[in-house]
DNA sequence: GTGCAGAAATTGGTTGGACCATTGGACCAC
DNA sequence: GTGGTCCAATGGTCCAACCAATTTCTGCAC
């Protein structure tokens, strides 16, 4: 490692300094996302600052998904970083209801509707035969465990947001995947939750596979009508209120 | 083995649940907006925990915008606090670079399409003629002030957005617009920048009328596709990078 | 009483040092 | 190999100060 690429900082604001300062050096050390940066004392000695304003700066970029801690471990990188990120926290008055979910829902019909148009026209052949693979690991798993194939369904998803080459799609349905979660641990005592949207996510490939964008948007639209279809059942048999 | 039978174990969450404590106190306290709450010293005694602590929940929170810090006067609550809500840190590198304003724009893009559609099956009559309204008013302005109608252009989209009757389209595109225009402020350089849209607002407003969810949806998605096409003209005049 | 300058108290920001809990590797007995 | 134990490294928490900005109070001049 390069000390001269971690110079001491110089004024007050001191977090927003460190921040700085930890863009160049990621910058210098052209680190990826998934590698360690330094720790926090060795941080707070380079850039004569105290550990705790380390920390608050590295909590700050912890909250808006640039960083992961790990106790024992280290501080990773989990997002390229550059000097003139734009930030944008929003923070939605989620609720527990079965409307917010339908609304959280209609969020994703959107996005994955057009997240799916844009890969069947960027994506490169490499792409699609990646997504096919994630395509087989999920049926694969959803054939041999009878439906329960989330994770593996979700990891589909998420190839075809990173092939849509933008990757606000990622950001945002991740984060609405989390929420939603909170409520699909469960399936909703719904048996078969799940199971009519498994054959669109192969039809969702093939259109992405022969280039029809439109195609793609229509099948999506398919995919995540049954998992509306689904979740209205399973509200009626459990009676949920549709208000808070 | 089915992976979800095996949650990663909780073990120490020790800021989470100050902020857990915060939302409960602030419903308890009935807190509005611009109230300050209790000062960091109180909190950690309170808490039993350390004023440490009690600094990077209140970082976390200051990084999503709930709260705003003023040394030497406290710490104020700058937007509702609510139990379940859902956090949405969006990122996206490079600011001003050509590929960050489409990425922005693809998100858009579905969100307004499936708005268009949501509001085509369920706007009321009076939500009809209430775009209507907002759409004579920004034809108007059009016409008087030839094209620079960004205000009213944006009214009649919000209008949209709120009968959809999801108001997480207008919270999130909200976000994106307010990024969206300390760039766009200057149409790049392009003079007649949105003329091309201009059309497809009141064809959209027909197939709203009309209740035709699929015609709105293609009416939207040829709204933003004009925008993109003038930004893509702009950036080509400007010689805009296309990278960071 | 009023107005205002300066002192004092309040509050977030920073520091340095200490200890705890978890992690992951090294090492060892089996 | 396998399974333990130990140990150093690292993030998490705590404490007790002090600094810097702000607010509030005090007391004096008028």
């Amino acid at each position: 490692m390069d000390q001269n690429s971690l110079p001491p900082i110089q004024t007050t604001a001191r977090d927003d300094a460190v921040l700085k300062a930890l863009v160049g050096f990621v910058r210098a050390e052209a680190l990826q996302p998934g590698e360690r940066l330094p720790t926090e004392r060795i941080l707070a000695e380079r850039l004569k600052v105290s550990r705790n304003t380390v920390r608050e700066a590295l909590t700050r970029w912890e909250g808006l998904g640039l960083v992961e801690r790990r106790q024992g471990s280290g501080t990773y990188l989990k997002a390229a970083v550059s000097p003139d990120m734009l930030h944008m926290p929003l923070t939605l008055a989620g609720g527990n209801d079965f409307t917010s979910l339908m609304h959280t829902l209609e969020i994703r019909r959107a996005l994955e509707a057009e997240a799916a148009a844009l890969c069947a026209e960027r994506a490169s052949p490499a792409d699609i035969a990646e997504i096919e693979r994630k395509l087989d690991i999920m049926e694969q798993a959803f054939r041999t465990r009878d439906g329960m194939s989330s994770e593996e369904d979700w990891e589909f998803h998420q190839a075809i947001y990173r092939v849509s080459g933008n990757p606000l799609f990622e950001q945002i349905i991740a984060a609405m995947h989390e929420l939603f979660h909170r409520f699909w641990e469960h399936p909703l005592g719904v048996r078969d939750f799940g199971h009519a949207s498994f054959p669109y996510h192969r039809t969702i490939y093939q259109c992405i596979a022969a280039r029809d964008p439109q195609g793609a948007r229509a099948e999506a639209l398919k995919l995540i009508a049954t998992v509306e279809d689904d979740l209205k059942r399973g509200a009626a048999k459990l009676k949920l209120p549709s208000q808070t």
